[in-house]
Parts: structure tokens; sequence; C-alpha cells
DNA sequence: CCTAAATAGTACTAAAATGGTCCTAATAGA
DNA sequence: TCTATTAGGACCATTTTAGTACTATTTAGG
């Protein structure tokens, strides 16, 4: 079906809670109310948006989350990447020696080159937008000619 | 991470190869051991690909498969849709009440407007491209302004 | 200095999707 | 009728995903 996975979504939904509130600190259960998401699962998420540099923590009484920058430096490309591993459509766009069929496989380029097109949808698109709060036009999926992927050489 | 199955690798794969000799018919077997996957599995999926009209089958001796229409005509996104369903980036995307956080949700929107953006991107991209059968510089991922997804109204 | 409120890290379990196999039926040409 | 071929579905093993639990660490404040 080709998706992002529940969790991944949730996150977004917790950034976009904390991304309405920037100065503010939220601790983890206080997003988990508010979004509806189970404080244990909201947590776990929170501390992997941690990890990729996402959010600030502060540890202790008073101690909560934050956005590390504006919403609007922060790409659906960034939240994809935090919480799923960059995006690679295919196997072999991941890595390699895992195919077994790359000797007789043509389309391997052309997944490939989606894959990047598609990457830069995601990197078009900010946190700001993906929750509603950014009313600049965004120039997503207007690409200047350079970047016609499918033109070959 | 954002990924395709396997399975539709393969398909594609398989497609790629019916492409490059359209006028003729394979057999399941012929086609798996010229792609090097496995016979059982390529049989299924080309059931699958039949199913979802992108083949044509004919039974008995001398059947096997044939694409059903021109490589140019056939789309990554009709690909996906025949063996994955239709591209869903999120639960909520796909229909259904199953989320249970809709009502505090406020990227929803925002991940099916991007789920929009990704899907044309897919429906830009031949199998002729994919396979690297076309020379046809493509217009992929670039689009017309009234396509500007993110401009709020 | 002790306690309470908070995050950090890791390990574990249950459920679902994925990848793959196998068996039986239907079809069509020789 | 015999044989090569697809059609459909049932089935199973493995991996991934989602969710939970437990323990350690940090910090403010009485």
């Amino acid at each position: 079906m080709m998706r992002i996975t529940r969790l991944t979504d949730y996150a977004t939904v917790i950034l976009g809670v904390l991304a309405t509130e920037p100065e503010r600190i939220h601790t983890a259960a206080a997003l988990a109310a508010r979004t509806r998401i189970r404080a244990p699962t909201a947590s776990k998420l929170l501390k992997q948006l941690h990890r990729a540099h996402l959010v600030n923590s502060s540890r202790g009484l008073h101690g909560g989350y934050q956005l590390s920058r504006p919403a609007q430096d922060i790409s659906a490309a960034a939240i994809l990447d935090a919480l799923e591993g960059p995006v690679a459509l295919t196997d072999c766009a991941a890595g390699h020696g895992q195919c077994g069929i790359e000797a007789t496989c043509r389309v391997a380029r052309g997944w490939q080159r989606l894959n990047r097109a598609i990457r830069r949808s995601l990197a078009d698109v900010s946190l700001a937008q993906l929750a509603g709060l950014d009313a600049i036009p965004a120039t997503l999926a207007v690409r200047a000619p350079q970047d016609a992927e499918f033109e070959r050489p």
C-alpha cells in the first residue's frame, strides 16, 4: 500500500502540537493527553524524535519537550528519516547484495529515480505546512527543468 | 522506511521483460528463469497482474502472458495499485474510522496532500521509463501551477 | 539531602504483514 | 485423451510493527 507507519503518523501529530506552541515546554504526558495517543507510545516517539534532534528535551522537574527549530525548518523527509530511516522504495535502493536478481534487473535505476522524486516532494513540505500552520504557498512538486529525472543522457 | 514490497519490485522486473518483447507470449516458467525470480513466486505475481488487467493470459499448451497494452501506457501507479492497493500514506488517507485520534489530528489533511503529490509522480512514470526502454524525456515532477497543493485557500 | 517529576535506554511480547510454497481445478492444443 | 499451461486458494514461516514494562538518570525544590 505504500504507506508510512502509524507510529510515524503519530509522531507528526505530536510534532504538530509542539509546532502550535513552540515557546512552551510540553511533557510527554500532556502531549499524550492532548493527542489521545497512549502515554507510553508518545513517550517512545518523543525519545526517537529527540535522538534525531527534531525536539529538545529537558529532564527533571518541569522538564519536557520543545521543537528544536522552527516548524518551517523541519521537513516531512526529516520526520520520516527520524522514525523509519531514509526513504528507500526498493531493497536495492537501500543497500546492496540483498536482492539476488540484480544481474537481470533493468528497473532498479527507474525505481531509484522515482525514489529521489518522492524524496524531494517530502523534503519540500515542512511541518508547518503539514500541520496547516503555514500559509506560504509551497512549491511542492513544482520543479526546475534540470531536475527532470527521466530524461536520458 | 517508506518502501514498496519486494513482490512489487519483482513484478516490475517481470513486466520489464514483457515490455522488451511485447509481441511474444512468455510462460511463467520462462519469465522466472530469465529474471531469477523463483517460479511459484513469479506465477503468483503474474496472476495478480492478470487480475489487474495489466497482462493478458492464455491457458493451455503454448499459453502464457503478454502485456495488455503498450509499456508507455502502464504507469508505476497502476503497478502499485495492482499489487498493493491504492497508495495511502496514512491510515486516515485510506478511509475508515480506524484512527482514533482524528478529532485531535491536524496533520491528516497535510498527509493526504502529500499522498496526492506522490501519487502523481507515480502516475507520471511509465513502465517503459522504469525499464529504461523509453527515451522520451518525462515531465516527472514538473507540475503546472494549478497543482500547487500546499497553497491554502 | 531527600523526594517527586520528569526523560533515557533497553528488553520483551503480541499481533499483523510479508514472502513464499503447495495443492487442486480449469483450459486448450496436439 | 494426454500434457503443458494458467487460476485460485489454503497454508506456513519469518519479519516487521505496535505496544508494554522495567530500570536508570536528571533536576527543582522543600
